[in-house]
DNA sequence: ATGGTCTGGTAAAATGTTTTACCAGATTGT
DNA sequence: ACAATCTGGTAAAACATTTTACCAGACCAT
């Protein structure tokens, strides 16, 4: 009674036609059927609830319509704001042009299985989105120059030719030194991410750096801390500076969740931030405007990284271009200042320098 | 030169078998083949690096091994930590059986185009995970008492016959209302989830009212206010119970991020959660240890809930029982109490009743 | 009339597995 | 000694598509 699955066969033989024609209908491309026959065809699918198999399709045509988002074992990493607003960003981009999501979490047995290689050599997959990606990641060095559709989010190597999406982090450390440097502060610290195994970490330091030097601003190695991108890591930095310079006016942190953290270890010294001492984020979070004060913050649309990266390794994947005459794709988006009420201006009294 | 994919024929050749055996190889179950001849087959596939194809494998088998894990439409939906840790818990189980995970959001269109289904159909998923599902999502009818592979993740219907793992609410809602019961909490108010849509969010409000009338506490109608589960309404819900009756002791929020909302109400007509008045939260996600003060809350392990829904949908697609013979599962986790600093006892000065 | 080019379509091979039915030879029971 | 059973293995069909090469007829210019 209850008919198994129709296939295209079915089709073919309840419009009258032949298989490969309905092949044919069902790759739209193709101008070579009629009219007529094109809309007797679509007439028996839609009769028969026919729906093509994606595993059949994927077969012969080594195209599996799926790309896979990488990220690495970082404990519930799908709990994270920073990889999910990527996520959601790739899967929009990705949904748009009719490409499923897989999602795979680099373990250390998946790495040392190399089961990130069966995604494509499988046909599982058709390219790779890796977040999250440190230069502890070595078995990148696979992919250097090979010109595969892997794609790195929001970091990128100097030792490694591959594809990279970026929010623009030389961008975003001028902007903040500008900002901080305009209000007049010059008594300040600085919580880093961890530069020594994340480019756009240390790409972010040395804008932020520099740039102060050329506005006249000298700051000392001693006011500078490295964080780990989390809360309390923030907390912990802000309080060494604080240790170290008690009377500082303004603090910068890589990210929002650091920046946040600094609130605490202000407040634990009896600072207010945003009345008696500044405090600049990075990334603008969604807690970032919810805090109390609401954080000043550079906007990084990691979201639009996400949807970037993803239409970029879409362009390359469709190009059909797997040789290695492809360029390597670097780009880098915009960043802007989003002030909101946690950077206030140093005390009048300072004397100046 | 450079050798296309080697594929199971190769294999054999390789071996001097033929394909049937090769398969069955790869297919560990069969004792039909000795020893001897199994390892002149394992040696070729070595020494040729050669992997099964998922996609060709699929086709016989019809089974895809992938689940997908379906979302609704919320902005940046995979940024949320309720969603994050229940995908972060699927995706360890669906790992640990060898099963990929396909990420799908229920958008407009989706629905519309009733691509729920076609994933089925498609074969390019074997069971479908729904996080966030409500009251509104109607085309859930069609699965009803179908006994096909779908899973309810944290959430149930009494109008339809699905499978569903939750966290025990109703647990939840007595361990609230007996805490602030036995500090001798009088004048409270709450906070619920949308209790109309979502049945958890019903069964946490109706468990939590009726033990507090057990306890001969009476709260009345004026002091429930519904939230909808965002650190916002959290707050404009809290305002208005303060509006309601400004000397309540206890506030009770159905999320901690609905609590997290209160503390800044509660804060802006100065009173001070922990010290002057009791908030206590539900679910236990990250913020709430970091939260000043860290917030007492209900511990529901989401993560586990999302790892045991998965365990339970392969248990189901496994037992190959599509049958209408399977019972429905119906299964709840058990929450606890954690109590940090955000619940004190009601001012001493306060009259009894 | 003849050869060439379109047009709309088809037959058949290819994609890489699983699975069912079968088979030859060895062992066992009577 | 003969049938039955067991062992280790194989041939071939099935799964649902895409794609390549080909074909018949219509149309056209010379």
């Amino acid at each position: 009674m209850a008919k198994a699955r129709p296939n295209i066969r079915d089709v073919a033989r309840e419009s009258g036609v032949s298989l490969t024609t309905v092949s044919l209908v069902l790759n739209k491309n193709d101008q070579r059927i009629s009219e007529a026959t094109r809309n007797r065809v679509l007439e028996a699918m839609r009769k028969l609830h026919y729906t093509p198999s994606r595993l059949a399709r994927g077969l012969p045509t080594r195209r599996a319509k799926t790309l896979a988002v990488l990220v690495p074992q970082l404990q519930h990493a799908f709990a994270d704001v920073y990889f999910g607003e990527i996520i959601s960003g790739i899967y929009e981009a990705a949904a748009d042009r009719g490409y499923r999501i897989l999602l795979e979490v680099a373990r250390r047995e998946y790495v040392q299985r190399r089961e990130y290689r069966m995604l494509l050599e499988d046909c599982s997959v058709d390219g790779i989105l890796f977040i999250g990606a440190t230069d502890e990641h070595t078995w990148l060095s696979e992919f250097d120059g090979t010109g595969q559709p892997l794609m790195v989010v929001n970091n990128y190597f100097q030792q490694w030719d591959l594809h990279t999406v970026i929010c623009d982090y030389t961008l975003a450390g001028r902007i903040a030194a500008d900002h901080l440097a305009d209000l007049g502060h010059r008594r300040m610290g600085y919580i880093s991410g961890p530069s020594s195994l994340i480019n756009t970490a240390r790409e972010l330091s040395d804008a932020f750096l520099d740039r102060l030097a050329e506005r006249g601003v000298r700051l000392s190695d001693q006011m500078l801390v490295e964080g780990q991108y989390h809360v309390e890591t923030g907390k912990l930095a802000c309080a060494e500076l604080l240790r170290r310079d008690p009377r500082l006016t303004a603090v910068f942190a890589a990210n929002d969740k650091m920046a946040l953290g600094a609130y605490q270890a202000l407040r634990e010294v009896g600072r207010q931030p945003g009345r008696n001492v500044a405090v600049l984020g990075c990334d603008d979070i969604p807690s970032a405007a919810l805090a109390d004060p609401p954080l000043s913050t550079i906007r990084m649309n990691f979201f639009e990284v996400g949807a970037e990266a993803c239409r970029r390794l879409l362009g390359l994947i469709e190009s059909g271009a797997d040789e290695d005459s492809v360029e390597t794709i670097h780009e880098r988006l915009p960043v802007s200042l989003v002030d909101r009420a946690s950077v206030c201006s140093p005390p009048a009294s300072e004397p100046v320098s």
